[in-house]
DNA sequence: TGAAGCGTACTGGTCATACCACTTGACCAG
DNA sequence: CTGGTCAAGTGGTATGACCAGTACGCTTCA
């Protein structure tokens, strides 16, 4: 028998989940305000600070405002939210958003070759061994996750060699939106498998230091990738995980 | 007289900005462990409630791992924390981080093109109409810090017309960190205040929903601010906001 | 001697209750 | 209409107790 993980999620992580789920949802109209906390607590049969914790980290990624002596309400995420709110848009309820995957591949289209111009310009010799033994590995990788974690790994490297700060979140943001959603998509992105050539074009213009061909070729390795993301969402909008 | 609003922080508000600054300031090595919930709430001279909710807002932010029966480690943020993190690293103690907001203007400038050309697809005429009344706004003004906000809606406006949330969130962490530091910069940005020529032509491009013309023109808009911080920067680097 | 097993002492997680601080809105006096 | 007062409701903090999980030393047994 196949034995999975026991999942002890705390009360106040389920409030948090629950409750953000929600406000996304717009169950909770924007403006409108929450239930008060002794409210939710009681509703929820469970305790206020249980659900004063929920509440608080809600507030940190900018999705409700809590004010001292007014009510807890629900802002514009759309306005006041942070790139570390795409996890939690992205998959809903056990299932991708075809729109907001769709966003994710072409901010990954348009941003990925910026981060490969500047780490051809700043990362050196060293960068560019450690891309080509990423490189290695893709080659006698068969299993089509296995291969995009590898990819992640690949771009890992690169982020680090772009040496900027700002990059660095915005991919970590991104890979934890995109990391999660990874065996759900493993049957679309099993074609790529293989394609180790453009991988390897970009460390040749990582090694040489070019920026513009090292624009270039990071083109060339997220096309194929986002050419099966968009077709497959196009088709299979809306499907479970 | 100039009448400011008064600050008046909850007592987890504190803890949270302490505990957060101690941590990114490196005061605890990654890995290491906080002092127990218990034993912050004895130091601090707060109640365990206090503490918790600051931890667990911190959490949040990917800085520190809290773990049922083990301790709170302090996680490497470069590694774990995303794009939301960014205004905390930007201003810390109340001073500009150079190497970072380097790095806030590099991507800036290589984001906001693509974000140009997605709202030359998208936006049609009824963007353009909203951006073009932004412009003649700029016309008028003649205060730096009220020009550069007036800057930020329109891109605001820009970043609506992308139509995509991934820049969208992007764009609020960025501005989330970029904001608070405008009146500091307002002396290096003074030349800025009359230079609307390149908004013009960039709204003009997203009338003609001409995608490359709106990314040249977006260049045009970001450079001449890109080179000024990075002057300002190099030369007063690490000044007192 | 080594390793498995057990206990204990820590850690964070939850609860109940009381009280403080602030906002809101209704009401009233000027 | 303005300003003040007040009561009710909200979030903020404190206390103390107990539950739940982890780390680690110690015992115990092969």
């Amino acid at each position: 028998m196949a034995l999975r993980p026991v999942t002890r999620r705390s009360v106040s992580d389920q409030v948090f989940d629950q409750l953000v789920d929600d406000v996304v949802d717009g169950e909770i109209a924007v403006g409108e305000a929450l239930p008060s906390e002794r409210r939710l607590a009681e509703v929820l049969g469970i305790s206020r600070p249980a659900v004063r914790e929920a509440l608080q980290r809600i507030g940190q990624t900018g999705l409700v405002e809590v004010r001292h002596g007014g009510a807890t309400t629900v802002r514009d995420f759309r306005k006041s939210a942070g790139l570390d709110l795409l996890p939690k848009l992205l998959v809903r309820g056990g299932r991708l958003d075809a729109a907001i995957a769709r966003s994710v591949v072409e901010a990954r289209a348009e941003v990925g070759p910026g981060i490969a111009a500047l780490a051809a310009e700043r990362g050196g010799p060293a960068l560019a061994v450690a891309l080509e033994a990423v490189v290695t590995d893709l080659e006698t990788t068969e299993d089509a996750i296995a291969w995009q974690r590898l990819a992640l790994d690949y771009w890992d490297l690169l982020v680090d060699g772009a040496d900027s700060l700002v990059f660095r979140l915005m991919y970590n943001s991104l890979r934890a939106a995109y990391e999660p959603a990874l065996p759900a998509l493993a049957a679309v992105l099993a074609d790529e498998v293989g394609q180790v050539e453009p991988y390897r074009l970009l460390a040749a213009a990582i090694r040489a230091g070019d920026p513009a061909t090292a624009r270039a070729a990071a083109t060339r390795v997220l096309t194929p990738t986002a050419s099966s993301l968009l077709g497959a969402l196009a088709a299979l909008s809306g499907d479970d995980l």
